[in-house]
DNA sequence: TTGTATGCGTTATCAA
DNA sequence: TTGATAACGCATACAA
């Protein structure tokens, strides 16, 4: 591999001549700069990125954890990202966590080794403390994750509110036989959901009995066990309320295998928008968030970080969208 | 951010002596290797890995390229390339080139630029000529994608047996009058699929129109906007053969929007089974490739291509496997 | 067993 | 406008 030592003989210049015009420097004669061009051609000179990333200690790369990578709910995100980083000279790196604080910890590793020059986060599988004393020494923006204290740079939508909004047009329906599907109950996320719904039903007066808010894994397999279960000990309920789009289609497919029909039977709504949502049957009554626009949002804050701008606010709250579809049918 | 220097001179020792323990070299004292340990540790002291990687002129990081990084087929293929990965000290980073060539080209420059080891490629969106230069001078491994000659290491299953094997189920269960959803023409997978669906049909001396033989994206909405000319131009059929899943969920829209019943009405099947295959109602008959397999298999390969030893095929073909669910029913 | 010194390819400082 | 040279952090050949 031809290497700037080799371009600056093949052209008769110093190396740092070379290096001038790799820069883009205008103060090179034409001429000579045009003898570099052409040297570099006939060599087929390529600059090492490793040994400029080496001097320069900064790759001009991000990396971007991902729960989970086959989840389309992030493939927009990342197209938000993307498009920021491209404008800007960056390229990002995605990695999956499956949730695992030590392959998580093994990301932030690379921060601390210089490997990327910032992390964007949608899993928070670490402790808070862990996550905070890496943002304060490196760039880390934290989406659709809360998390307890305001420390972290983080982009969401208002969970709890969008949580209220969806059961409120459940209730609207005339539901009063409600059950939840929770999520886990360590992600702030899922919390703040369950708080909104939890809002939301008192406020219209409706009791839910605490055996028909029912924790569980958030994906597919989680929402069918709950539901399974929920059926099994005889519950009757009219509508259910998932705290996740993954979680909503397991609970239909649940209740299929069970008999009902949804919504005839029963109404159920979930919340993201995932792919899957629209083309599922039913189709998924849901809380859109504006995923690209998160991812987009993301880089951007990130790009402030790497500058050392300050931040206006450590918590950026983006507007979501409910998308009314088949599943939560029109209950009278 | 302490270096070298920094533990050496807190240890009392030469930075040779600090990088011995580091690299994990037994000819050190015991005793001097727990001075260096403490010192490391006081100072908290983490190798920089672009020194090293510069150095080295390795990064021990892997690119994965797929075409698009929602697809859950992806998602598996990767799971069984970072096993492999991890146990020999490499890292995946993943990108996704939408199978655009331009996107596909910077990331095999990353490879020219000692960005990366070794790509895996899912993706050939670039022509085979230019795959090939990189490919003679650099670890590349393609996968799922046949390439015209065999000059490239590739791991797949036998694409034209299997497509010929689930025409074969279908024409077994009596189908006559089947359409094919082809897919792209400029992709060798499908043109391998599209002749083993020929080759079946004509074994068994069913006749297949040209006009039931329709090119599309392979995606949903290809399948979709195929079938919805099918059906607007009246043409007659009780199957679809699938040359993709997606292309068959958006065929299955397609029917049940124009009020036909999947299996009753048309039966359809797929390839590839991805997660939605299973989860789509009606589920998908379709083929199964060995994902996990095809990605741990890839990665084996590559660290043979780092490590220079001689391949013994460049072609690794896998095995298949039919999977008979819901949407091709039992014709009689 | 340990230390000294060199070089990896680039950028940037300073001098010419 | 151009050139010589130092420096980045580390691994290693060679010397001690």
């Amino acid at each position: 591999m031809a290497t700037i030592h080799d371009v600056a003989r093949e052209a008769g210049v110093s190396i740092a001549t070379v290096s001038r015009v790799l820069q883009g420097s205008s103060k090179v004669l034409p001429e000579t700069q045009e003898r570099i061009n052409d040297a570099i051609r006939r060599l087929n000179y390529r600059p090492n990125r490793l040994a400029q990333q080496f001097r320069s200690q900064e790759t001009k790369n991000i990396l971007v954890i991902v729960p989970e990578i086959g989840n389309t709910f992030y493939s927009d995100i990342l197209a938000g990202i993307k498009s920021v980083a491209i404008k800007n000279g960056y390229s990002i790196l995605i990695v999956d966590s499956n949730s695992d604080p030590a392959a998580e910890r093994h990301f932030y590793e690379m921060l601390v080794q210089k490997q990327v020059d910032g992390i964007i986060a949608f899993s928070t599988a670490l402790p808070t403390a862990e996550l905070q004393s890496y943002a304060a020494q490196y760039p880390v923006v934290i989406g659709c994750r809360y998390v307890s204290d305001e420390t972290l740079p983080n982009v969401t939508i208002d969970n709890e509110k969008a949580s209220s909004d969806i059961t409120n047009y459940i209730l609207s329906l005339g539901h009063k036989k409600i059950c939840y599907l929770a999520g886990p109950a360590d992600t702030h996320v899922y919390r703040a959901r369950l708080n909104g719904f939890l809002d939301a039903v008192r406020s219209r007066g409706v009791d839910v009995p605490r055996n028909r808010i029912v924790r569980c894994e958030a994906n597919i397999q989680g929402g069918y066990d709950a539901v399974a279960n929920l059926l099994n000990s005889r519950e009757k309920f009219t509508a259910i309320v998932a705290s996740g789009d993954t979680m909503a289609v397991g609970a239909i497919r649940a209740l299929n295998n069970f008999g009902y029909h949804v919504p005839d039977d029963v109404a159920v709504v979930g919340f993201d928008d995932i792919e899957l949502s629209r083309l599922f049957s039913p189709s998924l009554t849901t809380v859109r968030q504006p995923k690209y626009l998160i991812g987009s949002r993301s880089m951007e804050i990130m790009l402030d970080l790497i500058a050392g701008k300050p931040l206006l606010s450590y918590r950026t709250v983006l507007d979501y969208e409910l998308v009314i579809r088949e599943s939560s049918g029109s209950f009278v």
